[in-house]
DNA sequence: ATGGTTGCACAGCAA
């Protein structure tokens, strides 16, 4: 089984070359994060044609998710229980084949001593309780989506620039640990020690071409995934050409 | 870094 995630940054804006890549890689399943628009102007065509069913679960302008599935996804489930109805949109989940598909668009956190990142902590606090309420981690399940963190020194082209800051910060990581010591693993690391793998580059200062990288965007499984687990790859291309998104696809084979 | 780039939506915010 196939499953990927990718922050597209604005799905309408680059759904030729989302799909493009889809049609390549054909992954059974499909998450996305920051689609940036309403449900309803969502291109579905392009998707269904590779014979892919959506739930999108979007807003206006900011955050919005989505699961594309081959195979029906059942018992979805639209953000955090605590959230209000018109909280910003940043989880989806389902089931797909006996696999529950946590989907996640954790909040960016604008800078430690700003409300955002007091919301980003409180947020992934919520994360834990849902995952702690609504699952076993003894079942198979993978959380997985642009995190907004990078979870260690080797994940961080440069460390010593960005601890302290936003996606490397103390309180982001014991957070992180939070969620897995519930009982899930960075199925990466099942494969790869290395470091320099990265899955976003910002826009500006040509981070993308001094490789100034962080591996924010995570696969997340608990223990009978962590067994699958086959291989997981970074598509780092998918970073290069015309108007790419900042991040690039993480895809399991599990 | 009061920086820089991109997307949405058409000013200024969020990332």
């Amino acid at each position: 089984m196939k499953i990927a995630t990718w922050n597209v940054n604005s799905i309408r804006s680059r759904v030729e070359r989302v799909a493009a890549w889809t049609q390549r890689e054909r992954p059974d399943v499909l998450c996305f994060q920051e689609i940036k628009t309403t449900d309803d102007l969502f291109p579905l065509a392009p998707f269904a044609d590779l014979g892919y069913r959506a739930e999108v679960f979007g807003q206006k302008t900011y955050n919005g998710v989505a699961i594309l599935t081959r195979k029906p996804l059942t018992q979805v489930v639209r953000n955090l229980p605590d959230d209000a109805s018109d909280a910003p949109r940043r989880l989806l989940a389902g089931t797909v084949d006996k696999v529950r598909i946590v989907n996640v668009y954790v909040p960016n956190g604008q800078s430690p001593d700003s409300d955002k990142f007091i919301y980003k902590l409180d947020w992934l606090a919520r994360l834990r309780s849902f995952l702690a309420a609504s699952a076993s981690a003894k079942d198979p399940l993978v959380l997985l989506g642009d995190f907004n963190i990078a979870p260690e020194e080797r994940d961080v082209r440069y460390p010593d620039l960005w601890r302290g800051h936003i996606h490397f910060h103390p309180k982001e990581h014991e957070a992180l640990a939070r969620i897995t010591s519930w009982g899930l693993h960075d199925l990466l690391r099942k494969h790869h020690e290395e470091g320099g793998l990265y899955s976003w580059w910002d826009y500006r200062q040509l981070a993308f071409q001094k490789n100034n990288g962080l591996r924010i965007d995570l696969i997340l499984g608990t223990a009978p995934m962590l067994k699958r687990s086959q291989d997981v790859v970074i598509h780092r291309d998918e970073r290069k050409g015309e108007s790419p998104s900042d991040h690039v696809p993480v895809v399991a084979e599990v």
